[in-house]
DNA sequence: CAAACCGTTAACAATTCGTTAACATATTTG
DNA sequence: CAAATATGTTAACGAATTGTTAACGGTTTG
């Protein structure tokens, strides 16, 4: 098992001298970015395992550049460690989809920072991320290209649609209910009434076929193993 | 075009400091190593563009760097630069098969060693492009004379169009989204809104007409399987 | 030096997608 | 079986995303 990579983005080099040392004689490798642009562009390069962000940034702050992220499939779900200096900060970034994410308030004790660093590692480590092809009943679906396919026959699912099969059929025999498909799918905290939910699976029903996704009358769906 | 990532082994702390400020200072990318096992641990885990070695190493020198790189086919063309304290060691690395390497004697001059990196990488960057004629779908895309062509039909596309068309095409089907395009395409300490993609996008379509690049909503652009 | 070209941005138009609401149908429960 | 509850289905609205055009400044070219 290699090292694991733990990408900091501050705009203090001090801090991010520090937090490196720290870091790397604990055995991860780091990588530093002094801004949010060189953080997000290090973090696509080198999907680290982990990423440290500081909340105020001039220019790009910590909320834009989780933002950005979000919307690259291999780091939506890498987990955040926030820093925050005021606890105001702390209430911004709750309407934040955190998923695996966590906070820690300036100025930061190295101790806790470790600690948390492992529980969040070994947490994700625990939690089996999709893969970028998946193979479910006699579909493929195809997350980096957007296609699912069966034999030779390709159906173009709008976003939405393609999520919440891939969710779904990446659990097969899996009974999802509706609110945890909108915390997965949509998001912890986007409101959106659940019966959304049906009218998706109503539509990748249309296209695919009724026979993949089964109703779970008074439970929720779940994809046919 | 992203920036370069260079690998530095030495087991001078101080050397190794000032070689990563340089090389920072010039927009690389730096990983460091303070021994052999390390260096190699980081080329195996990061791929580096360049590896600057040092021969004379405690435990494990740069000789036994390379033959245990050379095992590596990911790895076993990575140009190297050694530095070597004295000239017999050079004598020594002559009886390698060093391929696109170079040397240079201790104490180093960073101004020459600035100047080989660049040669040594430009060099790379000539023999590594993949393929300088790209056919994609019933186009025929010309690196070297900036020329795409359908049949006997001949299209001039600016350089932003061009590379767009030419990135896309070289990964046909995969979906990419607009940062990525501008991460790869434009590199990435180049600000520059997303939607600046999307007006290439369009002149690429109209030049070379609709059906070759197809938009997917909420996610971004992909060439024609 | 003027003209042409290119890359970028901004503004507005067009389109698609996501969501909701309303009604229909099915299933469970008392 | 009737009432209550849950899901299926459809259509329409609004928001979000992309398409398209034009203009501006910078650079290259003749």
């Amino acid at each position: 098992m290699s090292k694991e990579t733990i990408l900091i983005v501050d705009d203090e080099r001090d801090l991010l001298d520090l937090i490196e040392y720290n870091l790397e004689k604990e055995g991860y490798d780091v990588l530093k970015a002094e801004n949010g642009q060189e953080g997000i562009r290090l973090a696509k390069k080198h999907h680290p395992d982990l990423i440290i962000l500081d909340v105020m940034m001039p220019k790009m702050n910590g909320i834009e550049v989780i933002r950005e992220l979000k919307y690259d499939r291999e780091l939506k779900f890498k987990p955040v460690i926030f820093l925050t200096a005021r606890s105001d900060e702390k209430t911004e970034l709750e309407g934040l989809e955190l998923g695996a994410d966590d906070y820690l308030a300036k100025p930061i004790s190295t101790a806790k920072l470790l600690s948390r660093i492992k529980t969040v590692l070994r947490r994700v480590a625990a939690a089996d991320e999709p893969d970028i092809v998946l193979n479910a009943a006699d579909l493929v679906i195809d997350r980096s290209r957007y296609v699912v396919s069966r034999g030779s026959e390709e159906f173009q699912l709008p976003r939405k649609e393609f999520e919440v099969l891939s969710y779904l059929a990446a659990r097969p025999g899996k009974v999802l209910d509706r609110q945890t498909l909108l915390n997965e799918v949509w998001g912890n905290n986007i409101y959106v009434i659940d019966r959304t939910v049906d009218v998706h699976i109503r539509k990748i029903r249309e296209k695919l076929g009724d026979h993949y996704i089964e109703t779970i009358k008074g439970v929720g769906y779940r994809f046919k193993e």
